[in-house]
RNA sequence: GCGGUCGUGGCGAAGGGGUUAACGCACCGGAUUGUGGUUCCGGCAUUCGUGGGUUCAAUUCCCACCGGUCGCCCCA
């Protein structure tokens, strides 16, 4: 036999609802905030993500999925949304466009080589934004309080947002070296991760659980100390517009993106749901000016986050969340006899043509077990249609919730299952 | 990549070196020959993740691999 490759996973009927679900609320919010669709390819040339991604992160240096096509090129199916997107902004010159800034969103799967576990998974699928063109505080606010809401609206409540700003390029070296510089004395009594750190993101020496009760990680240099005059004042502005939007978060200033793109506004959505497991993170984002610029296109500030879908599942579960996803079926057709059968395959597919939900047997059930198969899926109503009914051109119509019946002439039989859902639905 | 733990029918699970592998749910059939959700009766694993080893004998012991799961690293 053979299985889904370690890490993804088969999505099926009874779980694909509740994914069909969250996706279109999602992007029925990212219209609200006037966001467009934007789709790219699922595998990129490997550049991209060393030049985007950055050479240094573990993404690029142990996690992604890299192979060569038949023409010996490099691709590497894609660990993260962000630099196809503007990748993609670039290619197409979408900063040429006369509205300003370019608001994107995307929902599709990625791909990164890691141990799976609960909540990280191999294939995972990614719903994100990015703004692109605007350096206004008021759009950072916007991002994150689309992404808020994305949450609330699919009724989680123990969420929490953590924000920080990592400066500009001059605050991030000036820290940077202040970290570096304090650090350095104590380097031997660090444990050897954070050795390793100090070297390549001594910003992440700050967030090492084993070394946390070190007397210099109290006395360590924050970042927020370091931010330069626009850096802090633009972070300001960001709390500012958040506290008036009434969206509760807390500042973390060892708060820390894996990627290396991102400068000034930081931001994580966790869940606080009780045993929701040692994965608490269920977005991230944050700004990267100088992406674009990277990536051959002109100097443009970007915003985005992204958001994991099976981390916006297990949320759900957390909380006890049902979705409110109608797995009924309209109606269930029995037919018994073999002119009545004949007669019900026409009927079906009239009824269908007519938007009817309904379904029949095709196991040739005795009549008793298709009536426990209409109850099974949920049938609001059974057509029954035998050689009785057909003699007198009738079909009997079953209310399965309150067990009453009705004779209808065959020919009137469509239009009285309609005025019977409109009355249901009413 | 590292460490712990687990792997028995569609699902949940008991068992334990020796020959019919419990039980529950689900499913199928019958009681009820054309009307569901209840009840009763019956059926339903040549087989215990894969491969190898030990043994007269292995699902049970040993090893490797694969996979799940939890934690670390890191992240979404």
């Amino acid at each position: 036999m053979i299985n889904a490759p370690r890490g993804t996973q088969d999505l099926l009927p009874g779980v694909t609802e509740q994914w069909q679900y969250v996706e279109e609320k999602f992007k029925e919010l990212c219209r609200t905030y006037n966001y467009h669709e934007v789709r790219t390819p699922i595998f990129e040339h490997t550049e991209l993500f060393q030049r985007g991604v950055g050479d240094t992160t573990d993404i690029v240096q142990k996690e992604m999925y890299t192979f060569k096509d038949r023409g010996e090129r490099s691709l590497t199916l894609r660990p993260e949304g962000t630099a196809s997107v503007v990748r993609a902004f670039v290619q197409h010159k979408l900063f040429g466009q006369a509205s300003q800034p370019t608001k994107l969103y995307y929902a599709g799967p990625m791909f990164r080589y890691e141990r799976p576990q609960q909540g990280r998974m191999r294939q995972f699928v990614q719903f994100g934004v990015e703004a692109l063109g605007s350096a206004d505080p008021a759009i950072d606010a916007e991002v994150i309080s689309l992404a808020m809401y994305v949450y609330q609206q699919l009724g989680l409540r123990s969420l929490k947002l953590v924000i920080n700003s990592l400066g500009d390029n001059q605050s991030r070296t000036d820290h940077r070296n202040a970290l570096i510089a304090h650090f350095a004395p104590h380097r031997e009594e660090l444990c050897q991760d954070c050795q390793l750190r100090l070297d390549q993101n001594p910003l992440r020496v700050l967030d090492c659980k084993k070394d946390k009760d070190h007397p210099a990680m109290a006395t360590a240099p924050s970042i927020l100390d370091y931010l330069n005059e626009e850096s802090h004042s633009y972070f300001e502005q960001v709390k500012t517009y958040l506290d008036q939007m009434g969206i509760a978060y807390v500042v973390d200033k060892n708060l820390v993106r894996g990627l290396d793109y991102y400068n000034h506004t930081a931001f994580e959505i966790m869940s606080d749901a009780e045993g929701f497991g040692a994965i608490t993170t269920l977005s991230g984002g944050g700004r990267y000016n100088g992406l674009v610029e990277d990536l051959g296109g002109p100097e443009t500030p970007g915003i985005g986050f992204a958001l994991s879908v099976e981390r916006l599942l297990m949320a759900l579960e957390a909380e006890n969340i049902n979705l409110p996803i109608d797995t009924s079926l309209d109606c269930y057709f029995i037919a018994m006899g073999e002119k009545a059968e004949q007669k019900a395959i026409e009927l079906v597919y009239q009824m269908r043509k007519a938007g009817i939900q309904v379904d029949k047997d095709y196991q040739a059930k005795k009549f008793k077990a298709q009536f426990k198969a209409a109850d099974r899926l949920k049938a609001k109503y059974v057509l029954v249609l035998g050689d009785n009914e057909l003699a007198e051109n009738i079909i009997n119509v079953k209310n399965m919730e309150n067990g009453e019946q009705e004779s209808v002439e065959i020919d009137q039989v469509i239009p009285y299952i309609e005025q019977l859902l409109q009355r249901g639905q009413g």
